[in-house]
DNA sequence: GCCGTTTTCGGCCCGACTGTTTTCAGTCG
């Protein structure tokens, strides 16, 4: 079941998609583009602001029009002008968009010179060359054309950025090391740079004399995962990767800009974005008598500032914003206040509150998790093993439970001086709210992590009522991966989350920003507002085994975009303000 | 269509690569 918000977001792109086909101004397209954007983003739920007209207007980007078609929307489950558009055009034609170097205008041109409606028919026309009677289209582009329609279908959408980022890891060290090219810095931009927790292309900066740009494209493009270069230059370059059986991040997009150093900060500044921040910081420049572009800041011919993100953003009069903020939200006007807030970082973190061992699901050992934890610096640890009703993850009983609680404890005295190991559970939050395990025994734990596991297509009234529940246990200090939803597999709960974060905040407890890459749940939005209502967070990485502490970086890059400071989150506090916050939590 | 510490009307980012273009349009980042 899609989200109200999903829904809207989904109808204002698809009526500035039909727009562009029939030639409506690029500008209105833009402002319908940013309605369906925002709408994506929002934390809140729509349906839950209601028809008013006031509220939804306060939203940056939704003007009377936008607000009156979401009314419209809430009220009858229409909306006459998207039905009108949609109506205009073939419904089989927004497809084409989706084919790489398709764009509005060869769309409309297939359909009323070519009679092409769908992309079926388009592959059928495609069989021969007649198409290049069309002005414009060569046999070129229908060379094009064909190749784009053979991954059109493989790639779908974007993945997870757990899944992207060693992928771009490989491709960054691989171009670090050209034998005989003079490459000055490497990095990945874009969305991966932005901490988002989902990927779309993986995007790739070289810092390199302007000389040996060609060289380093061919160079990339010969690289083994390397399949389809879409397209090549001196200093850009995209390609897709081979379609690896079995593994998801196949037919991934890498696209790499190569520049000479002097111009390093600008570019790393607009490739990693996102686009909307590189607007509004090209505007103020304009609005200041200047230019900015990939090459520099620019007053007239003369390059003011580039070398360094910092020096440009210090030549607009801003400070620095970090990449997980540059969202075009409220940033640059902050940054030009100098109130950005402090933004945490991985090395604040100082505890784990969640993770798992071969007593329930887990791959190790009380000892080997307590071990890792100690490499990774961590003056706490807590053991949340499953309780009874996960059954396959092999949740314990309340007996199995008594006797972890011992080897947990053992464990612990034999680690005494290296961490401090607490005896805790993931109390799975049953489908009525109520806990799986009795107060009587919840009381014995150091630490009661709360999440859902199952029933995770309740409806958002019961979802909110169970969660809330929960919240109000007494026992309970942390609410875990709240909705439950896995990216790209599963929807997850659609509770209210205004209610449950002012009931949270109330009761003082935190809620988790689960940093595994398939969860981030807490996701950012919603970890920002929960930030708003004056609620902790906390950031575990529900480590099940060795490799998945290393993913508490997405956790922290997600608290980030939520504009989250150490003071913020509960696994920055210091050894024994932990242990009073955590008693403060049980009444 | 949206928006306003110079504006309620008139702007709305800027550049790389490709193909069919004899001077630039389309698409994409
Ligand atoms: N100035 C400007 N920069 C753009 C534009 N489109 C993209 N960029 C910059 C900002 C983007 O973050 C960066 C990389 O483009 P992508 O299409 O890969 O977007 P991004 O990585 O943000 O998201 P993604 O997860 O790939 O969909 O290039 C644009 O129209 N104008
Ligand atoms: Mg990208
Ligand atoms: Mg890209
Ligand atoms: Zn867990």
């Amino acid at each position: 079941m899609a989200t109200t918000n999903a829904q809207l977001a989904a109808l204002f792109a698809r009526m500035a998609d039909v727009m562009q086909i029939i030639g409506v101004d690029g500008f209105r397209v833009n402002a319908y583009r940013k309605v369906s954007r925002v709408l994506e983003d929002l934390s809140e739920d729509i349906a839950k602001i209601g028809p008013d007209m006031k509220r939804l207007t306060e939203i940056d980007g939704i003007g009377k029009g936008s607000a009156e078609r979401i009314i419209e929307f809430l009220k009858t489950g229409r909306m006459k002008d998207h039905d009108d558009l949609v109506s205009q055009i073939p419904p089989g034609l927004p497809a084409l968009l989706d084919i790489s170097g398709l764009g509005p205008k060869t769309a409309a041109l297939l359909w009323k010179e070519g009679g092409i409606e769908s992309v079926e028919q388009l592959k059928e026309k495609l069989k021969d060359d007649s198409l290049a009677a069309l002005p414009g289209l060569g046999e070129k582009k229908l060379e094009s054309l064909r190749k784009s329609l053979t991954f059109t279908q493989s790639t779908g959408g974007r993945v997870r950025i757990g899944q992207a980022m060693p992928v771009a890891r490989w491709f960054v060290e691989k171009l670090r090391t050209i034998p005989g090219h003079k490459v000055k810095e490497v990095a990945f931009a874009g969305s991966l740079r932005r901490g988002r927790e989902t990927i779309g292309d993986i995007d790739l900066l070289v810092a390199a004399p302007e000389a040996d740009g060609g060289a380093i494209s061919d160079y990339f493009v010969k690289l083994e995962p390397v399949g389809q270069v879409i397209v090549k230059g001196p200093t850009k370059t995209s390609v897709r990767t081979k379609s690896a059986s079995g593994d998801e991040a196949e037919g991934m997009q890498v696209d790499v800009r190569i520049v000479p150093l002097e111009c390093y900060g600008a570019a790393l500044m607009y490739f990693t974005g996102s686009k909307e921040h590189n607007v509004s910081l090209r505007q103020r420049a304009i609005d200041r008598g200047l230019k900015l572009s990939e090459w520099g800041l620019f007053k007239g011919e003369q390059r003011i500032a580039g070398r360094t993100e910092e020096e440009v953003y210090r030549a607009l009069g801003l400070d620095f914003i970090p990449p997980e903020l540059r969202e075009d939200r409220d940033e640059i006007a902050q940054a030009e206040r100098h109130t950005l807030p402090d933004l945490l970082n991985i090395e604040d973190i100082h505890a784990e509150l969640h993770a798992h061992t071969t007593a329930s699901d887990g791959r190790w050992s009380i000892r080997e998790l307590a071990e890792a934890a100690v490499a990774r610096g961590f003056h706490t640890l807590a053991v949340t093993d499953h309780s009874k009703s996960q059954p396959i993850a092999n949740g314990l009983t309340v007996e199995r439970l008594e006797q972890h609680i011992k080897d947990v404890h053992e464990v612990a005295a034999s680690m005494k001086g290296k961490i401090r190991i607490l005896a805790g559970s993931e109390v799975d939050i049953l489908a009525d709210g109520t806990l799986d395990y009795p107060n009587s025994v919840l009381r014995e734990l150091d630490l009661v992590v709360a999440s859902p596991h199952a029933a995770l297509s309740q409806d958002p009234e019961k979802a909110t009522k169970r969660l809330l529940r929960a919240i109000n246990n007494p026992s309970v200090t942390i609410i875990g991966h709240a909705t439950g939803r896995l990216i790209n597999r599963r929807e997850g709960l659609h509770p209210e989350m205004k209610a449950l974060f002012a009931a949270a905040a109330e009761r003082g407890i935190a809620f988790e920003i689960n940093a595994n890459s398939y969860r981030l749940d807490l996701r950012d939005a919603h970890a920002r507002a929960a930030l708003e209502a004056g609620v902790k967070l906390a950031i575990n990485t529900d480590a099940h085994g060795p490799p998945d502490l290393n993913e508490l970086i997405y956790g922290v890059m997600t608290a980030r975009r939520a504009g989250a400071t150490k003071h913020n989150v509960i696994n920055c506090l210091s050894r024994d303000a932990l242990t009073k916050w955590i008693a403060s939590t049980r009444a």
